[in-house]
RNA sequence: GCGCCCAUAGCUCAACGGAUAGAGCGUAUCCCUGCGAAGGAUGAGAUUGAGGUUCAAUUCCUCAUGGGCGCACCA
């Protein structure tokens, strides 16, 4: 990573125990990359920010005088680098090198890891708030493939309790009745029984068999593992649990009911476990779960929840520190509520009334492509409103097919350049690639590990879309400047390396968002 | 009442405490006998308000305003 080769030889000037930051400059002005470092030495050296920066920059060039071009100090005390060509060539060598595999990371050290999304319960189609979950996770989860962890995608399926109870009944279409819609009424058309429950769980699985999976295939991702709630019971590990909790003196009996001393550990109320009517809480078999990712052997777990499940997070917490594990471990992800609007209107987005957009719709009216880029562009603790209406209005103009049609051009000059037949010399010079076109674009391709990297460290998929964005910018902009085929055989012959380089990154990219790669539009 | 989240351009969204707050859409003007114009160039256009911390604040802290979401022996 160029990134870190900067602050590698800035640690040997600077000689404090300090993180060195290395920014990618947006403005070549102000170099390729820069830092900050003497802006943050000045009070502990008592000195002016401007000084410490000559300093750093007269050390680090007669340490390191192949690596850049030039370095500058400038006010207020920042170090601008700009690397030298041959630098950034070689990094276009190494593209072309790894093809598929660049921007790979070895942080993960192969970690286990386990992130639970959507699982949304059995009891209805996946509206588009699942979707916005859903494709994070996907992301998140492939972001952090590439940096090296061992991923693993789960759904958590409700597939028993008090909801199922409610699903029967809705099934049934007696005064108990909650969910509406459909689906419900097919599901009525087949009931063999009149037991509330038997009928909910049988509905629960046809749902998530015959509705939720499918939607989950279009949505273009895989999990797993399905796990179901059910079978911690089957286990007998939601009783384990809560015996495992007396044991260790965490559970009282009030008012009929058993409770878990969750404010012992910081939740700021405890939580009930088994109800007076002596049916467990989805709390205690999520305790269950929750101790079932930690002994499979996952070292961190991230949990995407919908910001109404927010009070879940302390109890989560608690019952984590409750049997010794560390709540650092669990990240929960927020995903705030998408609104629905209907002409400018608000609807109140229910499962109960029968009022949402389901995924699958909005994936047939605007594609695959356009519904995951329109998710992935904004982070997931923004609230969004959503108007069907007006996202298939837009959806031509989704900044998805900006992309999508940069990486085409990649395409159709490649294309063109196999029926010229260019390549005569064995060796390609990538030295005649020094126009500041050509050095602009492949600094931003090099910095694709660094967002790979920022991406996986704050689980924020959001820099890739940002990402393939300026890609697609840099590169619109290198076409409309530079002749790719042209007089100069050897010329184009490095030209055509470094489309080649840009459309392995664009494929990375569009890979790791689950969008396809179109030949041509 | 208590807690969490959000507020940026006409609209949808960006911005790791950093330098001139960015894109797309919309809008005004221009560029196709040229590797695909689903493109490019040049404009107009924004940090809710008031304090504070900092060399530096859209970002952190406090308060206010306006929205969303929680606060069950519901999930």
């Amino acid at each position: 990573m160029l990134k870190t080769k900067i602050a590698d030889c800035l640690k040997k000037a600077v000689r404090e125990s300090m993180v060195v930051e290395i920014f990618f400059s947006e403005n070549e002005k102000f170099g390729h990359y820069s830092t900050n470092v003497a802006l943050r030495l000045a009070k502990s050296q008592g000195k002016n920010p401007m000084e410490i920066a000559e300093g750093i920059k007269h050390q680090v060039s007669s340490v390191k005088p192949k690596l850049f071009e030039k370095i500058e100090a400038a006010a207020p005390g920042f170090i601008n680098f700009w690397l030298t060509p041959k630098v950034l060539q070689n990094e276009l060598k190494e593209i072309l090198k790894q093809k598929e595999k660049y921007g790979n990371l070895k942080s993960g050290k192969n970690k286990k890891i386990n992130i639970e999304f959507i699982s949304a319960n059995p009891t209805g189609p996946l509206t588009i708030g699942n979707g916005r979950g859903g494709f994070c996770g996907d992301v998140l989860a492939k972001v952090l493939e590439k940096a090296d962890y061992k991923v693993a995608r789960e759904y958590y399926i409700n597939d028993t309790g008090e909801q199922i109870k409610k699903l029967g009944h809705s099934v049934l279409g007696d005064e108990q009745a909650v969910y509406k819609g459909d689906y419900i009424e097919k599901l009525r058309e087949n009931i063999a029984e009149k037991n509330p429950m038997g009928v909910g769980e049988k509905a629960a699985k046809t749902i998530l068999e015959e509705i939720i999976k499918p939607a989950v295939k279009k949505m273009g991702i895989k999990f797993d593992n399905w796990f179901s709630e059910k079978s911690l019971y089957k286990s007998k590990a939601v009783e384990k649990t809560i015996n495992e909790l007396e044991k260790k003196n965490l559970t009282y009996k009030k008012e009929e009911a058993v409770w878990f001393k969750s404010t012992e550990f910081g939740d700021d109320k405890d939580r009930v476990l088994i109800k007076a009517g002596g049916e467990k809480t989805y709390f205690a078999s999520d305790i269950a779960y929750l101790l079932n990712k930690f002994k499979r052997g996952f070292g961190k777990l991230i949990i995407f929840l919908g910001a109404d499940h927010y009070g879940y997070i302390d109890r989560i917490k608690a019952a984590a520190e409750a049997f010794g594990y560390k709540k650092e471990n669990i990240a929960f992800i927020i995903i705030q509520l998408v609104r629905l609007l209907k002409e400018g209107k608000e609807v109140k987005m229910s499962k109960r009334t029968g009022s949402y957009v389901t995924i699958d719709e909005l994936i047939d009216e605007v594609g695959l492509d356009a519904a995951r880029f329109f998710f992935l562009m904004s982070s997931p603790d923004t609230h969004m409103n959503f108007d069907l209406d007006l996202a298939k209005e837009q959806s031509l103009k989704n900044p998805v097919y900006y992309a999508q049609y940069a990486a085409v051009r990649c395409n159709s000059i490649l294309r063109k350049s196999t029926k010229i037949n260019i390549m005569t010399s064995d060796v390609i010079n990538l030295k005649l690639l020094n126009t500041p076109e050509d050095i602009n674009l492949m600094r931003v391709l090099a910095r694709f590990p660094e967002v790979i990297e920022t991406a996986a460290e704050n689980y924020n998929p959001q820099a890739l879309i940002r990402f393939t964005l300026d890609l697609s910018r840099e590169f619109n902009n290198f076409y409309e400047k530079e002749k790719i085929i042209g007089e100069k055989r050897d010329l184009t012959a490095a030209r055509l390396e470094l489309i080649k380089a840009t459309q392995i990154v664009f494929k990375n990219l569009f890979n790791i968002l689950g969008i396809s790669f179109p030949e041509r539009m």
